[in-house]
DNA sequence: ACGTTCTCAGCAATCGATTTCAATAGACGC
DNA sequence: GCGTCTATTGAAATCGATTGCTGAGAACGT
């Protein structure tokens, strides 16, 4: 396997005009000739981890993410994975199952400096993690809650403003027995959406009733589905606000088998607009809280501050936008 | 950032002791003890990069799949970290884009030695992917089609025979116009689901008619829904056999913009055994090609190749299994 | 013609671990 | 009591790059 001082021994020139050729830095134009030439007729590929050992750099960042089975999440990676590349890093993915301790885990590896930068998509940040956020070793956005200190960069949706849209939406189109089907309610989302539903139902001059409240153990297709299926069991809806898309769909299956008809019979509306959401039948109006542009941004971000360490943290928010199409009952 | 030589000092020993201690390799009771302390007083961890520049190993494995937002390859992930985890190895991931340059400079990456092994899965190897994975520089196990030279490990699917149990599943209910609808043909699947068809209609003393044959551009729900579309412009078939679930779902959605019911008018197979395939409505039939467990056993594969370069390269296969629902018209 | 500045290349230190090799000390057999 | 063997340990080399510093020579100004 060539290395470094195999090329500048070719090219006849030392290990460190070599390097700074192969940097990109400043040198004699024949110099870089013998040495760009020296390193392609050996097909010198430099080591990683010499190169990380000395300069501390890795030229890699990681993105952790609840679930990659989730549509939200693997939409973000598109666009991560996009920035990334177009500046020249490579992206490393983990699944931390939404475990508390798998995030801290996370926070913790920082330490060995595999990556130069932490993208984290938490759906709850405890204690643990933000004390440990205040220490990371190496520069972290989050994706999702802000932390109270404020210390870390932060890329947020304003999904409790989205679920009142979406509960005036279908106050507006004349339903007034609008439950909720939320995610677990220890989430940050759980908690913004349970709030904004509940700011939609006050501006709509609704009533409150909690058992139209109905909470899946996890914000995916079956525990929608089986959580549906316990609110049908002891109230009759007209209009069903669901925490994601995935809660919808689930939704949408259980109010198949129990005969009733969307959106005739029940409204749904849910949150996210995952693709698959427009092509459910029927399809699915939601709120898309631009999971692609917090991405983005959140990369966007890390990139700036691995950059410039320095600098205030920023706290950037992305505007929900509701997607109105066949479930909520707006005709095609 | 403490380093080894802190430890040691504050412990008293030589940096090459405590080197030992945190190796786990055989020391005095007396220093190891020291040692552990030390290093657990100082908080220290590892540098990553020093560790691999000397000792030639990462401790990291990569999966390159073709799309991350296909649940196929989501599946699969969530086995490979399983084993990678109880291993003690770190996941990264990859998304290809199906794109056969990015799978190659994913191949020659490998030089970088930012991995001790790869895992790829591919829906088509092209001759130049075949080509470099026999110079690769680090063990590979593909997913996917196998090389015809066989000096890369493998594990695959056998769609083809898949295929084939899904339209005799269609015939012996009955069905004898039977359609496929296929994705590309110039890749792996594509081409063993097309045979697996032929297969089947042969068994079945049925007719093959190139107007039943509809190719979509891509594994995907919105293609199959179009490629659906076109094949319903010009002929009625009884039975509809896709070439993934991912296409049966878009074809699910064609159908009933068509009018027609699945299953009395049109029977529907799907092949691999999505998570959500149990949750469309009708639920789907399909055929289980095993990925949590061909993702799996890849793993254990890489890993056992990274311990021991050495020795026969393996193909293992898995087999199918018609998972039978109701969207081929058995009665529920 | 001479001092000053600038460009470029090389030497050598350095990053933080692992690993080889030799040295030491104690255990043991006879 | 002496030689041999074994269990530990530390010194130092090493992995393969990057980078601070130094000096040689060219370019330039006066």
């Amino acid at each position: 396997m060539p290395t470094l001082s195999t090329v500048a021994r070719l090219a006849n020139v030392s290990v460190a005009s070599a390097s700074r050729v192969l940097n990109g830095i400043r040198t004699n134009p024949a110099t870089l000739a013998r040495v760009t030439e020296a390193a392609e007729a050996v097909g010198y590929v430099p080591n990683q981890a010499a190169r990380t050992l000395r300069s501390r750099r890795t030229g890699q960042i990681a993105f952790a993410m609840p679930d990659v089975a989730n549509p939200v999440y693997t939409t973000m990676v598109g666009s991560i994975q996009e920035v990334a590349r177009a500046r020249g890093w490579r992206l490393m993915l983990h699944s931390t199952g939404a475990e508390p301790e798998d995030e801290l885990a996370m926070l913790r590896d920082l330490k060995h400096r595999y990556v130069d930068g932490l993208i984290l998509a938490s759906l709850h940040l405890t204690p643990e993690i933000v004390a440990e956020l205040a220490r990371a070793a190496a520069p972290v956005v989050v994706i999702g809650g802000a932390t109270k200190d404020g210390c870390t960069d932060t890329v947020r949706a304003n999904s409790r403003k989205g679920a009142g849209d979406a509960v005036r939406h279908l106050c507006a189109l004349g339903r007034d027995r609008i439950a909720l089907l939320n995610g677990p309610t220890h989430t940050t989302p759980g908690v913004a959406r349970r709030l904004g539903y509940l700011d939609g139902l006050r501006s709509c001059g609704l009533e409150r009733r909690d058992s139209l409240i109905e909470v899946a153990t996890d914000f995916m297709i079956e525990p929608g589905r089986r959580a549906a299926e316990l609110l049908l069991a002891r109230e009759r809806p007209d209009a069903i606000f669901c925490a994601n898309d995935l809660l919808a769909i689930g939704a949408l299956s259980a109010l198949r088998d129990a005969g009733l008809d969307v959106p005739t019979d029940v409204a749904l509306v849910g949150m996210d607009n995952i693709p698959l959401s427009a092509l459910t039948w029927p399809s699915l109006t939601t709120v898309d809280l631009g999971s692609a542009e917090r991405a983005r941004i959140a990369a966007e971000l890390l990139l700036e501050r691995i950059e410039s360490p320095e600098g205030e943290t920023r706290l950037v928010g992305v505007e929900p936008r509701l997607v109105v199409r066949a479930s909520s009952g707006v005709p095609a």
